[in-house]
DNA sequence: CAGTTATATCGACGCTTGTCAATGTATGTG
DNA sequence: CACATACATTGACAAGCGTCGATATAACTG
């Protein structure tokens, strides 16, 4: 059984987040023809995070976002969603190592995290 | 409620499976700075199927066969899992327009669709 | 025809997940 | 200090999902 271990990430983090992980993976040189068990589950924990059309909108708008950042109470109303679950979703999207969050104030700021994209379909193509 | 129909292509198909159905819409020029919650679904479903680390290893598996094709009975040995949850995991890989499954004889062929990858990697490029 | 093999489908079982209401935790304001 | 605001966490519930054993289907073999 997969089991990952929380992945917080404050400020700096020694644990790697499941993009970060599968990526680094899948760019050394394996000579396996096909990925084991364990970079499986490392890479199915990124497309479980990308599994949900409102964790979807929610990177779409966050990404669409003036200075490429928004707060929850900016999501929480074209979704049609509540703030708990919002917030969940974006906690899902933060362990994956998709999103990144920055309090200010009472404010907390989710922006993409940048190259996150670029190594999830990396995720893909090197299958 | 998000519903998807089928998608049963057994031969030629008119109804499009959700990585067409999804990358068609992603290359129209909506204007929209975030995708709406129709394609969300849809691009979700596509990512659902690749949510799993079974699903994942299947994938890279018949990629990585000798002609870019496998039947049930080579699948089910390396990912340790009985026979009727292999078929399950590959239909949902069809269903998904990831995998196509030609039948010869006794055995089920099955082989990555010409540039799914490639249509998925851009569900995630232009989110 | 009966028997075998490869695959699909069905039904059931636990586990996971998305959602919400309620509550907790900071942070700012007066 | 008390109060308000923005967000996170908890607990609960229904729905969905992965897995299996049993069974059905379809094709080859004799």
């Amino acid at each position: 059984m997969y089991v990952h271990n929380g992945c917080m990430n404050s400020g700096r983090t020694l644990e790697l987040t499941p993009v970060d992980a599968a990526s680094e993976a899948c760019c050394e040189p394996s000579g396996q023809p096909s990925i084991d068990d364990y970079e499986a589950q490392l890479r199915a924990s990124v497309f479980k995070a990308l599994a949900d059309p409102n964790r979807l909108r929610l990177l779409s708008i966050v990404k669409s976002s003036d200075g490429g950042e928004a707060c929850v109470c900016d999501l929480t109303e074209p979704l049609n969603l509540g703030q708990p679950t919002v917030s969940h979703h974006l906690k899902i999207l933060v362990d994956a190592g998709l999103l990144h969050r920055e309090k200010r104030g009472t404010w907390a700021y989710y922006s993409l995290v940048p190259g996150s994209i670029e190594r999830t379909t990396g995720l893909l193509e090197s299958l």
